[in-house]
DNA sequence: TTTTTTGCAAAACCTTTGCAGTTGG
DNA sequence: CCAACTGCAAAGGTTTTGCAAAAAA
């Protein structure tokens, strides 16, 4: 089981920096982690494995959807990859990047907003002020109703 | 698809309140439902269709499981239920109550803890005031540390 | 009796796994 | 070369669905 949190993410620039981390912990560049890699930082946000195994909608090269998953798990296990739930189906992943980002959901209109972590600082505070819970938003993220949703509806 | 928001609960005081509204709706009342409810209103918190169909672990007839889930399709669309995802597994389905609960999940020690949704409305005030945002942390609770994992660890 | 609901089996959906064969280093 | 990885097929966990039989009203 993958506890949330038992990975700290850390910071990659670009390909090459994710390359290097993967060979220094003895893992092998192949076809399929240089294309899910490619597609994840080519990617308008959290993606899912699927999409990611369509080449992005036949942007990268068909991929077999198991390795996908296994290549993306590896990602994880090195912090380079981290996966959130926005609804019901499938989980989407993402690259840990620096500032790191945290989302937000729309329940109406499904857009996924990404934020600079930091400015979720207020509400963490107040949680634990409340309820010294202390709140972590990377894994499942705050859904709701976004700005223009919210504009429009009760 | 059902989406979040669609069924505004109601209040149920009791078994027989929830029994007249299925009966006004044109339902019937089943052994299946009928256990299922008191099920529900036995439990602990919130409580996956399995442990239901197990009749929480024995205390009540078992049941077939895709019944339970039907049951609780129905239920849910009546506003009596809802249910919400406390992890990768599966669902769990809790009656909708007043005053509404909300739930915050531990990530650390899997605890599910339930505070009256008043008490998170300075945090939804922060995410409106901030981000423009309309959380709803019913469906997709939060996340984090309870009180006393955040006091042990970092 | 009539319509709703169940039980069972099967499928659908997302994800993981076993294993033989391929490939990167 | 050989450990690491892939492709494919199969299985695992959760939820949905089709349909004939059962039961509520």
């Amino acid at each position: 089981v993958t506890r949330v949190g038992e990975h700290p993410p850390r910071v990659f620039e670009d390909l090459d920096g994710v390359v290097s981390e993967l060979r220094r912990a003895g893992g092998r560049l192949t076809t399929t982690r240089r294309v899910v890699l490619e597609a994840l930082f080519a990617a308008d946000g959290p993606t899912s494995a699927e999409r990611l195994a369509d080449g992005l909608d036949g942007r990268f090269p068909r991929l077999e959807l198991s390795s996908v998953y296994r290549t993306l798990e590896v990602l994880e296990a090195m912090g380079i990859v981290r996966h959130l739930h926005v609804a019901h189906g499938a989980g989407r992943y993402a690259l840990a990047r620096d500032p790191e980002f945290e989302h937000l959901v729309c329940d109406r209109c499904e857009r996924v907003t990404s934020v600079p972590a930091d400015r979720l600082d207020a509400v963490r505070a107040e949680l634990r002020a409340e309820l010294g819970f202390d709140a972590r938003f990377g894994h499942f993220p705050i859904h709701g109703l976004c700005a223009d949703c919210a504009a429009l509806s009760p």
